[in-house]
RNA sequence: GCGGGUGUAGCUCAGUGGUAGAGCGUCACGUUGCCAACGUGAAUGUCGUGAGUUCGAAUCUCAUCACCCGCUCCA
């Protein structure tokens, strides 16, 4: 399919219609950044997650030694103690007032803006100019040379210099923006932190407030002495978590991939740092082969690796594993895989118990004694969710249900379905009980109403990889066909054989 | 956050001041012989929401919400 919106268009008409994906709260006109998934959304990001667990916590890649290593999981609280984020960097690193042009319609970091103005006059204009910036300062000089009628520069004795944040916001309509000569049309300071903010208890003061996480990753490093001591295992290994994480998106687009709430995969892997590049160039890889594993067409998927100019402060290397999603030209980011070395474990040492090294461990071989290193593959399972969606639309007008949904058998909502071809002369009598077997094994639909095409544009749409039908012939010999959904072929297999033919074509779930 | 656009049935849309519509889908009954068949019938609407103008508003005005596009932002 072409990349664009009109196919994204589409995509979203087809996830309302067949149930996978609503807006939250639409009777009320809905609300931004929110989205439920329906019974069939349900269970594809079911599929997802579960994949992802086995995968990666019960039956983990082998070690790039070739030895197995140890995965555990956890499920953490999304409201922790404040603390948490302060020693993460979320809390003081990210609240930054800012400050909007409503004329030139740029935004400025508040304290990094100045104003110069007549000094002893509290009633003219001021004019604001970007404090480090020689060339923004003398502009706004002379702006007021010219409303002091004078020469620039002004003689520093009647002039006064002050930051921003020094003026009371009932005065700002008395400020000339950096880039405007108007008065007036700079917005007062404005909070842009993402975290969601609620309150613990019934007291809504200061003391009491908290945070929903923004991550889950936070949760797996304050458990991190937990685990080691009440688990047995031993580095390297690895602690994974999928859960809810929110975050207050200024401009929340592109249907579910940038949401406010959304569903984190995230493992933290804790080896010894003179093996972290080792592990960093082992999950990247690992987690690029998953996703080709669950069908996503390599040349969708594009790792990138960041520049280290790219980076975060507290990241040693970072892979974002990518998708080319219609409603984008570039590709866009499902999971990052970040070399995050030893920050989190010593910042929470720190904070948490007064100095950086309390979360070092011994070698048992070597004795020796190390903060471990943290490579963190960190995968969006919304994200994820749609990049399957995106990739299993297909369009082939010569088809008589041109929309099909080439869903990976391991992830589609619903493995089989089971149709009378017409609903007499027995047949749903034979159909039924093929039906009751494999429902105990695959989430399973049957259906004998109306014409058997639409029933199999249904299940198209749906994305059901097989289609059992019983027909004149299933009496006489026992047969039953299997329809194709991508291809639309048909076989005969005797009707004892669908558990076998089943575990066959669908193999691990 | 800024600018532009769109909002009418489950979906796609028509409806420019005077009775709320179509196609597809959904459901029921009949029929059925492998790809959204056919016949008959039925259900489904805060016309995004709230004000205003008007004798009368889906239609005009204002506000607001949501979505789309372009910027901005994205620890």
């Amino acid at each position: 399919m072409p990349n664009n919106s009109a196919t994204m268009e589409k995509i979203v008409a087809l996830c309302k219609r067949r149930g996978f994906i609503f807006q939250s709260s639409e009777i009320y006109g809905g609300i931004g950044g929110f989205w439920d998934y329906g019974p069939l959304g349900t269970e594809l990001k079911r599929n997802v997650k579960d994949a992802w667990w086995l995968d990666m916590v019960r039956n983990p890649p082998t070690g790039p030694d070739g030895r197995e290593f140890q995965m555990v999981g956890v499920d953490c609280s999304i409201i922790m103690n404040p603390k948490v984020w302060e020693a993460s960097g979320h809390v003081g690193g990210f609240s930054d007032p800012m400050v909007d042009c409503r004329l030139s319609k740029s935004r400025y970091r508040a304290d990094q803006i100045s104003v110069l103005a007549e000094a002893g006059n509290d009633d003219g204009q001021m004019f604001a100019f970007a404090s480090e910036d020689e060339e923004s300062e003398s502009r706004a000089m002379k702006l007021l040379a010219k409303y002091l009628k004078c020469s620039a520069p002004v003689p520093s004795e009647r002039v006064q210099t002050k930051p921003l944040m020094d003026v009371p916001t009932d005065q700002f309509n008395r400020i000339v923006g950096p880039d405007t000569k108007e008065v007036g049309t700079l917005t007062e300071p404005r909070e842009f932190n993402l975290m969601f903010e609620t309150f613990v208890g019934a007291l809504q003061d200061s003391t009491s407030k908290a945070y929903l996480r923004p991550e889950t990753a936070q949760g797996i490093f304050a458990n991190f002495k937990n685990v080691m001591d009440s688990s047995r295992v031993k580095i390297p290994f690895g602690i994974a978590q999928i859960g809810k994480a929110f975050r207050n998106e200024i401009n929340p687009r592109n249907y579910t991939f940038r949401s406010r709430e959304f569903e984190q995969m995230e493992i933290e892997f804790f080896c010894n740092p003179k093996e972290s590049r080792m592990w960093y160039e082992f999950w990247r890889d690992a987690r690029i082969a998953w996703y080709e594993s669950l069908g996503i067409k390599s040349d969708n998927l594009k790792p990138r690796e960041q520049g280290e100019d790219e980076l975060a402060h507290y990241s040693d290397a970072c892979t974002d594993i990518e998708y080319l999603f219609p409603f984008s030209e570039e590709t866009q980011e499902l999971e990052g895989v970040a070399h995050r070395g030893s920050f989190d474990l010593n910042a929470h040492g720190k904070a948490a118990k007064g100095k950086e090294e309390a979360f070092a461990v011994i070698d048992d071989a070597t004795k020796e004694r190390y903060v471990p290193h943290v490579i963190e593959p960190s995968a969006g399972a919304d994200r994820f969710t749609l990049a399957a969606i995106c990739e299993a639309y297909h369009y082939d007008e010569n088809r008589a249900s041109p929309e099909f949904m080439c869903f990976h058998p391991r992830l589609a909502p619903i493995k089989a379905a089971v149709f009378p071809l017409v609903a007499k002369d027995g047949m749903p009598e034979i159909a039924e009980p093929i039906y009751r077997e494999i429902k105990k094994h695959y989430p399973c639909q049957f259906d004998a109403k109306q014409s058997i095409g639409k029933r199999y544009a249904r299940m198209d749409e749906a994305g059901t990889p097989f289609c059992f039908t019983i027909d004149g012939q299933s009496k006489d010999d026992g047969t039953i066909t299997v329809r194709n959904r991508d291809d639309a072929s048909q076989q005969r297999i005797p009707k004892e054989g669908v558990g076998r033919f089943l575990a066959d074509q669908l193999g691990q779930l």
